[in-house]
DNA sequence: GTCTATACTGAGATAGAC
DNA sequence: GTCTATCTCAGTATAGAC
């Protein structure tokens, strides 16, 4: 049942990797372990750590486009998509808690490395706001639509950060409950005459 | 007139290359090349990278002190003291931009690597923390005030992380003048019954 | 397609001369 | 206090046997 090749084994425990220890902090040596194979083949795979970074962010990429495509499904109803999106806070607290935002740490070390894979991560973020701005335009707010976009996303990256800074989870729970209600202010003003709010 | 020991000028390269480059990324040769000496001299002065990396922290922490202090002389007002924390945004707009908040990014990667000064990193959120929570008491928000401090605090890091990863500084300005908004608000309905507010 | 063996590099760290 | 020389080790990468 487990049609998983080797290199997808390989990206998939990268990935995991990656997220954990971070990009550079992650050694052939610790993905061919985690993989359990020996670092002769794991090259037969990969040449360089460079075509792995690749192929984890294409990876992630297409996660990110089926979890989209998912909460596109579960409602019609842009409100609700977008509460999807912030709920991935609680969906996710553990691990973020433990390693932040698998989004924002990685693009934050690969700009610190000044990597050439920096703008690979970089549109693993423009998936989100992409989608989050369509969301805001199907509520009419096409003028405002890619700056609510970006600020609920700036929103859960800071979320992201300070919980795991304070290994705190009531925080994620309370911030949520706050942005669940600013983007219901939100749709609110938009209704009644677009009065600007935050 | 120029009063620095050897070692307060390592200290002042490696704080820089950690926060330009990372802490990992930043190898003794960088900093020795950056201070103008010899690796051997180097370890006269810091015996470990941990050893330089507790220096830093310790570095960052009196300069965040001395800060807060500033702006505590500059204002007895809360709000405009409040409001000075949050133009650090604008004020240090070109290096957020490039390299995202000094102290979100350390703190992330420490707690990747599952570094020992992992905690020494968070204290320094923890100094701008409780400055922000006395300001809100001050405010007569006392119930309150960790939450907003803590708020506060999300959004800079989330604002930071996004404008670096989009190098977008029209973002930075646009949330500054948001959250300045916000405050107002919240000290607003603390003035007029303490209606909860976002 | 998978493995072993091995070369190369750079980083962290030490000893000891000046 | 500063330097040169040197060691060790981990990480990246290659060649080639099976």
């Amino acid at each position: 049942m487990n049609a998983m090749t080797t290199r997808d084994h390989i990206v998939a425990a990268a990935d995991l990797l990656f997220y954990r220890q971070g990009y550079e902090h992650t050694s052939f040596a610790d993905i061919a372990g985690a993989v359990q194979i020996s670092r002769g083949n794991f090259y037969y795979h990969f040449k360089t750590k460079d075509e792995i970074l690749q192929a984890v962010i294409g990876a992630r990429m297409a996660d990110t486009r089926q979890m989209l495509a998912a909460w596109e499904a579960e409602s019609e109803n842009p409100e609700d998509r977008i509460r999807s999106f912030i709920h991935i806070l609680i969906a996710n607290r553990a691990d973020i808690k433990s390693f932040g935002c698998p989004v924002g740490t990685l693009t934050t070390e690969l700009a610190k490395l000044n990597h050439a894979s920096r703008t690979g991560a970089t549109e693993l973020f423009s998936l989100f706001r992409t989608w989050l701005r369509a969301q805001f335009c199907a509520l009419g707010l096409e003028e405002e639509a890619d700056r609510l976009a970006m600020h609920i996303l700036a929103r859960s990256q800071g979320v992201a950060t300070l919980a795991s800074a304070f290994d705190d989870e009531t925080f994620i729970r309370h911030e949520v409950d706050q942005m669940c209600d600013w983007l219901a202010t939100i749709i609110d003003s938009a209704g009644s005459g677009r009065q600007e709010r935050n």
